[in-house]
DNA sequence: AGCACGCCGACT
DNA sequence: GTCGGCGTGCTC
């Protein structure tokens, strides 16, 4: 049936594309390539790009599984070609474009395609190894039914009144609109106890609600209401966004920010295309989602890692089919298989967690930027201080600012020369300055916040006199001492007893040196009895209950002096604070990466800008130039001395650097491995173009122990040095070492 | 000569 | 990964 010419040109197609490209779900670098096979008549209509197949492959004819990326009608292969066996989905898992960008990160991050493909499909599970593949992943594509809970206010329920609580805030909830079981869960915690209480008296009602497709345009929420200068920034943008490049949105304050994206998004979602938000924590998506459901609806979906694999996969439906259109959450939020995605937004871009770690190691504000410029998509990216590439985007024009350019606001910002304050007599590490400070906070019945960015006791133990320092005999790390007396190392957890005097010399001068967060909290429980002394590092949030519960003790207000990590600057709400200190600043300005100086700079000017009063920071080194620079206030300053040291040493923006991480169990073989490698690189072809550093021992792989070496390649063409890794994984190279090899690139520490 | 073993390269 | 091919060297 249908139309002639039709028939004929579909015929023609099919006739002409037999040929699949084949990628195999394998873990051998030389193997990732695309493979071709032959389409049987019978499979025809069936295979096509973005759908898995079953295909026998290599001497020992196994079948395994493998993905389709392309159908074409002629092949390069000398041999003769093996058919595809079956297709095992029965429609594309992937959209085109994440296709695309998949592909394009394959080789980018120099990963396996599998590896790169199931951040794409985590929620639909696609197995990574071979053998048990087949029939697993098969059954995993249909192991949760298309359908969810879904509840609803009844009539009865409507007029209900209740003593409970959590039953009224069910109540509350369901008088907006219908949810589903997840969305409450997330929103309430757990309350299947008291929805059991309300469906028994009638007053809301279940049923099994299908995800099906939805050709819906435009949102069924309220809204979002913007302040005039929210609305003038918003106008702004419609008037001077530019087709094709990023735009960057100068950060004031969080919820104004937010409900700015909210804004965007709902422009986008009405016209029916889709948005994708991401923040950089969990826990902000969770502070937003009330918001972000008021504005969306059943339109909006919230995902993130603590999802369960379920409703991650009832998210990724839903998404799929068009029914949810906007979606909030981590950097895991971008691969899902999102229609028409015409906004991506990555709120905070500086943020740490938007690298992820293992294979493929990427930024996401880089691949989001990729895969903007293959959808077609605006790009938005935001921070309270641009990076320093944001920055150089920004002034040559390859992206547009929006918004008010006022990074740096906190009071100013005092240093204590921490040197001077010794010479003077005053050991302490709490300065008369600081002192004076904090008492005067108290006197004002404000909040005072100290940040010391190191867990411990105290950092190491050395000889005064001859500069010994004490070593774990099998990691050579410097031990700390964990309490007075007692040295650990931080790697293998290795303690023995602090020797009084120094094991080298002699000389009884021989201690500990620095200082650590406990011993700082420890001193100043002392110092201030009586006083409300709150510890906030990762380990005290996880222990508290988690970020919400840790929000809530502060709310109490039942601290005066909170003193914490870097932890600290998580969107907690600390009321009113009247003095933010950095107890010993030093730590971060030198930690030898070449980002060091924006880290710190971003990290501090958040810290100060918490607080409504005195900002002050304690120091060795008082002339430190990024110090100085974020004493003075001078942003252009610090910028412009980013860039020219980057420049002249051809760091990000101006360069990229690549780290391989040799490691193993056999310290000699990982080492000869690692020099393999350097001179592997030296002698490979286009070797002008980048510069090898000579190999160094980092020491002991965190985890597993194993002996770890590194190399760093800098190179203005990230393109060539990257082609040249390819070839010099297919000649089987790399894979050939004992060792194992990890590649990053433009890593992000800590 | 015949065979065991280990290394290497190919796999569509 | 897993197989076959090939060279080496040992044994009958």
């Amino acid at each position: 049936m249908g139309h002639k010419p039709l028939q004929k040109w579909q015929r023609k197609t099919n006739n002409s594309l037999r040929i699949a490209q084949v990628y195999l779900n394998q873990s051998n670098k030389r193997l990732d390539i695309p493979y071709d096979y032959t389409i049987p008549e019978e499979l025809q209509d069936q295979i096509k790009p973005g759908i898995r197949v079953a295909v026998y492959f290599g001497k020992g004819n196994r079948l395994i599984e493998g993905f389709v990326v392309g159908l074409r009608d002629h092949t390069d292969f000398k041999g003769t070609l093996r058919p595809v066996q079956r297709a095992i989905d029965s429609e594309p898992i992937v959209t085109p474009e994440q296709l695309n960008l998949c592909q394009w990160m394959t080789q980018t991050y120099v990963s396996l395609f599998y590896e790169t493909l199931a951040l794409f499909t985590h929620p639909v599970k696609v197995s990574l190894h071979p053998g048990r593949s087949q029939k697993e992943s098969a059954e995993h594509l249909v192991a949760y039914a298309d359908c969810e809970k879904v509840y609803t206010l009844t009539a009865l329920g409507e007029q209900a009144e209740t003593k409970g609580k959590v039953m009224r805030q069910i109540l509350a909830l369901l008088a907006h609109r219908d949810y589903t079981e997840s969305e409450m869960n997330h929103l309430l915690g757990s309350v299947a106890a008291s929805r059991r209480n309300l469906l028994q008296k009638g007053w809301i009602s279940v049923s099994e609600k299908a995800i099906e497709a939805s050709s819906r345009v435009g949102a069924t929420g309220s809204d979002v209401r913007l302040t005039d200068e929210e609305e003038k920034t918003y106008q702004h943008y419609l008037k001077l966004k530019k087709p094709g490049s990023p735009a960057f949105f100068y950060w004031k304050n969080r919820t104004s920010q937010f409900r700015l994206y909210l804004k965007l998004a709902q422009r986008v979602c009405r016209q029916g295309r889709s948005a994708v938000i991401i923040l950089p924590e969990v826990d902000l998506s969770l502070k937003y989602q009330e918001l972000f459901y008021n504005t969306f609806g059943d339109q909006g979906g919230i995902y993130h890692g603590r999802l369960k694999q379920k409703e991650r996969y009832h998210l990724f439906e839903k998404v799929r089919r068009g029914q949810i259109q906007v979606v909030l959450g981590s950097r895991a939020a971008l691969f899902l298989p999102f229609l028409n995605l015409s906004l991506i937004v990555v709120d905070e871009e500086m943020d740490a967690s938007y690298y992820s770690p293992s294979n493929p190691h990427f930024n996401v504000r880089d691949v989001a930027g990729k895969y903007a410029k293959i959808c077609g998509a605006e790009l938005i990216v935001s921070d309270q201080l641009p990076s320093v590439e944001a920055y150089q985007a920004i002034h040559t024009g390859r992206m547009v600012a929006f918004g008010k350019w006022n990074p740096l606001v906190f009071p100013a910002l005092e240093l204590v020369d921490m040197q001077a304050e010794i010479k003077s007599g005053h050991l302490d590490f709490i300065s008369r300055r600081l002192g004076d400070a904090i008492e005067q906070t108290l006197d004002h019945g404000q909040r005072s916040l100290l940040m010391l960015n190191r867990l411990g006791y105290d950092t190491y133990v050395f000889c005064r006199d001859c500069g010994y320092v004490e070593r774990c005999p099998d990691c050579q790390v410097a031990m700390k001492t964990t309490r007075q007396g007692i040295l650990r190392c931080p790697y293998c957890g290795r303690e023995k007893r602090l020797p009084r005097h120094c094991p080298q010399c002699g000389s009884p001068r021989f201690r500990p040196m620095g200082l650590g967060l406990d011993r700082a909290v420890e001193v100043l429980k002392k110092r201030y009895k009586g006083i409300g002394i709150l510890k906030i590092d990762a380990r005290a949030i996880a222990d508290s209950g988690g970020f919400s519960k840790m929000n809530k003790i502060i709310g109490q207000n039942n601290h005066s002096i909170i003193v914490g990590t870097r932890a600290m600057v998580r969107a907690f709400d600390y009321g009113n604070v009247g003095l933010s200190a950095a107890l010993l600043i030093d730590g971060d300005l030198n930690n030898n990466h070449y980002d060091s100086a924006q880290r710190m700079t971003q990290l501090y000017s958040r810290f100060f800008a918490l607080s409504q009063g005195k900002a002050l920071a304690q120091t060795y080194e008082p002339e430190n130039e990024t110090l100085l620079g974020l004493a003075c206030g001078n942003v252009r300053l610090y910028y412009s001395g980013e860039l020219n040291y980057r420049k002249a040493l051809g760091y990000p923006p101006f360069g990229h650097l690549f780290f391989f991480t040799v490691f193993g169990n056999q310290a000699a073989q990982v080492k000869k491995d690692c020099w393999q490698l350097y001179h592997l690189f030296l002698s490979q072809r286009g070797q002008e173009e980048w510069m090898v550093y000579k190999p160094s021992a980092t020491g002991v792989r965190p985890g597993t122990g194993e002996t770890q070496w590194q190399l760093v390649i800098k190179t203005k063409e990230k393109k060539k040095l990257s082609e040249a890794m390819g070839q010099l994984i297919r000649k089987g190279a790399i894979e050939k070492l004992p060792s194992k090899v990890a590649m990053a690139m433009d890593p992000v520490m800590g």
